[in-house]
DNA sequence: ATGAAAGCGCTAACAA
DNA sequence: TTGTTAGCGCTTTCAT
């Protein structure tokens, strides 16, 4: 038989190549392919040589479900989410992945809505795969996602929802990231600062209103009352609307609970012929590129550093795979200021 | 020994529970315990009831590594993707999702942004945990992902990006999405109807003006030149500067070639004092709710139906698994117009 | 009606 | 240095 150069380019077709035929054509042993394979055990550098190369000429690909099987361990992670429109979800997904993949570890994506069923079924198809761990991600930090993690005897990481007790989480630093934002407008000289934010109901509302109060404080400069409405655009302008209808001055800053309202503000006060960053400087909160970027001025806004909140939660999740010791508890993340144009030229300071 | 339980709702901590334990447990082989719990062979009604109980009461579960090894099929595909910000991929994965995981198949979502070497890293990964197929997709219709997915070994179908040849592919019909748009205006009377699109580059772009063009030719309508910029804001406020900035009389309509372009139009429109719908109609193109639902007012437009076009994908690539044929070939999937506010009133025909 | 045995494709201890 | 063997957890003939 020729030196099988009729075989090159063979694309494996019906039965994929398997350890066995790499070693028969090799003329070796199962065992020694599979070394040869590894870089484990010890042989000739030429028998070695000779079985790597039948291995790629055979276009070998070995079979991760049986390294899986005998090794107790997937390479294989779920992430579970309840954010369809993946504002949150994809850049915690982008870290992940990107913490995960030069490890050889694939990432389960699986969005549960708020429906317990769904929940319970991508769950049972994770543990059913052995997933080596489990990584709950959502859209609320004070919302828990639509299932118990708590008994599933593989590591379970939070990252950005409300984690259960004793659990390892990652989240954002609201305070911090709202801290950055009142901080910057004073150094600025800004004095009548307002805070436009959205729900009561939401915990981060509360966090980031602490926060601006905080700051004002150690200014030594006034409190507004918290102004809360919807996280939308027209809540901003009607918010603009409420602030600058009595003649009394208005405010010469605001800072909003996120983009959107931040751009409806933006919108409101341009219409009113009030200049931004000239007059009233805006800043916004999540750096939603899309909204932030185009807003008119661009929007100065805190980032939430979520890919690095993914990643940490990948590497995390690693480390507990391998089997280290985590202390558990809630991890909060620094959050950092994007400054566009909406705050004026930063301070020479930067 | 007392019939178990104290071992109720004990959570398996260290070794997992097998198959092995549940048939101890229950005092039959290995065979019979699997043939119970898969619902196969023949035995009395009572023994399949006990070992059912007993492997409930153990919290067994099965190891899907061992049968999809053992059934070659991994009940696991991979999703290749580069869209970052996850605005085509989203509803793609949703639809995928959803058509696969009441088959238990669970999705690999891969990022591969527009790196070769992210690519071949995501798919060997995948090819390794035997994936039973791959959907590729994308944001661009007439780009190809950097990867090349034709000698796999399994089965590959494209979804919203550009297919090899003789490859499986579902796109949006972008000529069908552009006809139901105009012909909106034209049946609601306007009569000027210009077309702001994006840029020169997008094969879209051309589909979607050769569209615009045969409807207003059918309607014995005069066609103005397709005005082609970034797919922004900006542009569409640019485009109503140059649409209105001659005395001539301006458009009574505005087909935009998507979301963004309209939300700046309906902007620049209002800026100058011109009334939507009533002087001029917007249509959109890709509701993407964020912009279109917040525009004022909202947004008429044009939806991919990207969930479907991932259903269908996920179904087909099911049946591929399953060895059904499928005829190659690229399969339009059809548009639907979301009527809002920015047109008027649709006329009493609906 | 039930069980023993042979693998699925691979790795790792132990022999040779 | 190489090969033999015993599994990983499960399904599936084929006996009994």
């Amino acid at each position: 038989m020729a030196e099988g150069m009729e075989r090159e380019g063979i694309a494996p077709r019906k039965r994929p190549v398997t350890l066995r035929d790499v070693a028969e054509e090799a003329g070796v042993s199962l065992a020694t392919a599979s070394k040869a394979l590894n870089d484990q055990g010890r042989m000739t550098a030429e028998t070695r040589a000779r079985i790597q190369e039948t291995a790629r000429r055979l276009g070998f690909r070995p079979n991760g479900l049986a390294q899986s099987l005998l090794r107790q361990r997937s390479f294989t992670v779920g992430m579970l989410t309840n954010d369809t429109y993946g504002r949150f979800s994809l850049p915690l997904m982008a870290g992940i992945s990107e913490a995960l993949v030069d490890n050889g570890v694939s990432v389960f994506l699986c969005n549960v809505e708020d429906d317990p069923r769904l929940g319970q079924l991508h769950v049972d198809a994770m543990l059913e795969k052995r997933v080596d761990g489990i990584i709950a991600t959502g859209k609320r930090l004070d919302r828990r996602l639509p299932i118990d993690l708590s008994q599933l005897g593989v590591p379970v990481i939070y990252a950005f929802t409300e984690p259960d007790a004793d659990a390892i989480a990652f989240v954002s630093d609201d305070e911090g990231g709202a801290r950055l934002a009142v901080e910057h407008l004073v150094r600025l000289g800004r004095r009548r600062i307002v805070h436009v934010t959205g729900p009561a109901r939401f915990a981060v509302v509360h966090q980031r209103a602490a926060a601006y109060r905080a700051v004002l404080a150690e200014a030594g400069l006034a409190e507004a009352p918290v102004m809360m409405g919807d996280w939308t655009e027209s809540w901003g302008r009607e918010a603009v609307d409420i602030l600058f209808s009595q003649a009394a001055d208005g405010p010469d800053a605001i800072f909003c609970g996120n983009d959107q309202i931040a751009r409806g503000v933006i919108d409101g006060l341009r219409e009113r012929g009030i200049d931004v960053p000239g007059s009233v400087a805006v800043v916004g909160f999540d750096n939603w590129e899309i909204v932030a970027a185009e807003a008119r001025p661009p929007l100065t806004t805190v980032d939430m550093n979520l890919a690095a909140l993914g990643r940490e939660a990948g590497l995390t999740l690693l480390s507990l795979v391998d089997g280290k010791p985590v202390e558990p508890g809630i991890r909060k993340l620094p959050c950092r200021l994007v400054v566009r144009q909406s705050c004026g030229r930063p301070p020479g300071d930067q």
